[in-house]
DNA sequence: GACGTCATTGTGAGCGCTAACAATCGACGG
DNA sequence: CCGTCGATTGTTAGCGCTCACAATGACGTC
């Protein structure tokens, strides 16, 4: 058959159109983009000097479609302007392209069930070999647990306790670094901000924190509850500053945002910190450093989370490591600030 | 030849696996995925059950080199834990995804030719059918505009004065409503604090401020500069506190999070905010409304900036919008908080 | 009762690439 | 001088899907 095909311009250039510029087979284009060895010199240099003058780019799909590897993984997170979610995408990211892998994210307003079945379906279609679900609430974790999927989930951030491969910073830990540092400084007890019930990290943050007490043999006082905002923070600070003087002397708040908003509150109701009560956040966010006071936080290493998350991803991509096993606990880290030292209680408010 | 291909289990099923087990061709297959009309209820319903019961995912690599169409845009962003590119880069996603888009990210360190050339490189070898690129350094813009792509891209972020198709926050116009509203307070002139200098948000805000002045018939004072973050706000806040009863009564610092910074080394300066010295930040970040005093701030519309672009971004690969013209700008908002209002002047560091 | 029409389904030809194998050529040992 | 080996290059089949077109059958019309 006549080969009446000339090189549109409308068409991209195919690796058959660089391989007649440059006197070879289409074969040999593709060996020279391989990086194959057995190419001659002079040849290499011919076909790349084609690829250069056509401004050729090799079609991913239908590579894709030949080698079965689409170098894409997908991720699933929600919350992703909060500090601690955009570090870990970031880290992901980041670890994913070192390793030669592009990530296509899907960004949920809220994790149900129905959201996270629908984003990861959309990441199958988009040919995902693997997928990272930021999976902090439980309804994520069963639509994980539940479906069929084509290719290996990691969670991160659901706690340990979930039956899939998954990557977490042991809140626990943190909860009680934090805990442990308020007793060790002279409190008698610790009073709790919790973060929202349906989120793991909150549950075993509230978890380190009461465990700690026990072991002490502080019976804790109840809990408050918040969403993670300032806002919530402010409210939930309100109501702290009525139990000052009556045995309040220290705040472990579930997170930096909150710990703002108490932070805000105490100060109008009179209550100075550290003198009257401590406060204690979660996550370092860069701005905590410089709150009225300088917040004394947990941090948690991201990098380390988006490292070892793609790894696992990878290794279960590749068969190396089989699936349903493996969990990775990454230790968190206390920060002394001026929000909780020196502690310098006044008479009366002494827990002493 | 023999069909001696019975299904392998390792082989995910193919569209003819399906068919041949629904007892029909491939293409019905295709033509129910595809939602074709018509389609006998009872072969659909047929076709579906097939597909549910092999569990049948379409090739999406396959599909892409059919159509020639991967439905995947790709973004380039940095400093991506930072509240104002982390509110763009949902809003993008969560806008392709209304028009079923996925969106692969490069999330860089920093913005240089090499960096964005490669990340733009790496996007092309995924297969994205056009980027955007949130730019807004110099160095940025200038890899998209001299290199070659196979593709269009939208710049986000790099001010309206670029040879490509934009979208951009009015940034001189939010300086502009900052300055103004400390000058309709009463003060005779307005500091600043601005961002670094290769960012073209930070010239532009820099410029806004200058202007607004300059127009008021009031010789701007020099501006001090700052990286984004609450240190180096710090650190300008303590050279501004030493200026206060010599002239400085109002400050507009470019982001919220070196507001943050100042606000702090003006109270340890002992400084009333908004009494002594007034501050505006740009942002509003979620905790602004909770520092201390709340801040008065610009609003930039996030969710627009992704929608806009996105529309730009497909009219571009639909061949409905012809290359480098379109410059789409949004306008910001002043929220007035108590860190400007009320303003009491006490007797000597009055402006009047 | 032959013919045009519509709905429904099937067939064949790629999309652009890689993998496996075949072919070619010069060099080298016996 | 011939066979063999290694380096280099070409040839042939798909990868799994969609598109364009062909085929089939049921229905209604004149």
């Amino acid at each position: 058959m006549a080969q009446l095909k000339p090189h549109t311009p409308l068409r991209p250039p195919t690796m058959a159109d660089v391989a007649r510029q440059a006197g070879v087979s289409h074969q040999t284009v593709s060996r020279v983009l391989g990086d194959h060895p057995n190419v001659r010199n002079e040849t290499r240099a011919r076909v790349l000097h084609a690829i250069e003058e056509m401004g050729y780019r090799r079609n991913s799909s239908a590579r894709a479609l030949a080698t079965r590897r689409t170098l894409t993984l997908g991720v699933v997170a929600s919350n992703t302007t909060l500090y601690g979610p955009a570090s870990t995408l970031f880290a992901l990211e980041e670890a994913a392209r070192a390793e030669g892998y592009l990530v296509s994210t899907v960004s949920l307003r809220e994790l149900t069930v129905e959201t996270v079945s629908e984003a990861l379906h959309r990441l199958s279609e988009g040919g995902v070999e693997g997928v990272i679900a930021l999976a902090p609430q439980r309804p994520a974790v069963e639509a994980l647990t539940e479906l069929r999927h084509p290719f290996p989930v990691v969670a991160v951030g659901t706690g340990s306790g979930v039956e899939i491969p998954s990557v977490n910073v042991d809140q626990r830990l943190g909860a009680r670094l934090a805990t442990g540092h308020l007793l060790a400084t002279g409190h008698r007890t610790v009073w709790h901000l919790a973060g929202p019930e349906n989120w793991q990290e909150a549950v075993d943050r509230a978890d380190g924190w009461r465990a700690t007490l026990e072991e002490a043999g502080v019976t804790p006082p109840a809990p408050l509850r918040g969403d993670w905002s300032p806002l919530s923070g402010y409210r939930a600070g309100q109501e702290l500053a009525g139990w000052v003087g009556r045995g309040l002397t220290a705040v472990f708040v579930a997170n930096d945002q909150m710990a703002l908003g108490v932070l805000w509150a105490l100060r109008e109701a009179g209550v100075r910190t550290p003198q009257d009560v401590a406060v204690v956040g979660f996550d370092d966010i860069p701005e905590s450093e410089f709150f009225a006071p300088p917040l004394t936080t947990v941090r948690q290493d991201f990098s380390a989370v988006g490292k070892r998350s793609i790894a696992l991803l990878l290794d279960l991509i590749e068969g190396r490591t089989p699936a349903g096993t493996s969990r990775i606990v990454i230790e968190p880290q206390l920060l002394v600030r001026a929000s909780t030292f020196p502690y310098a209680p006044r008479p009366g408010t002494a827990p002493g």
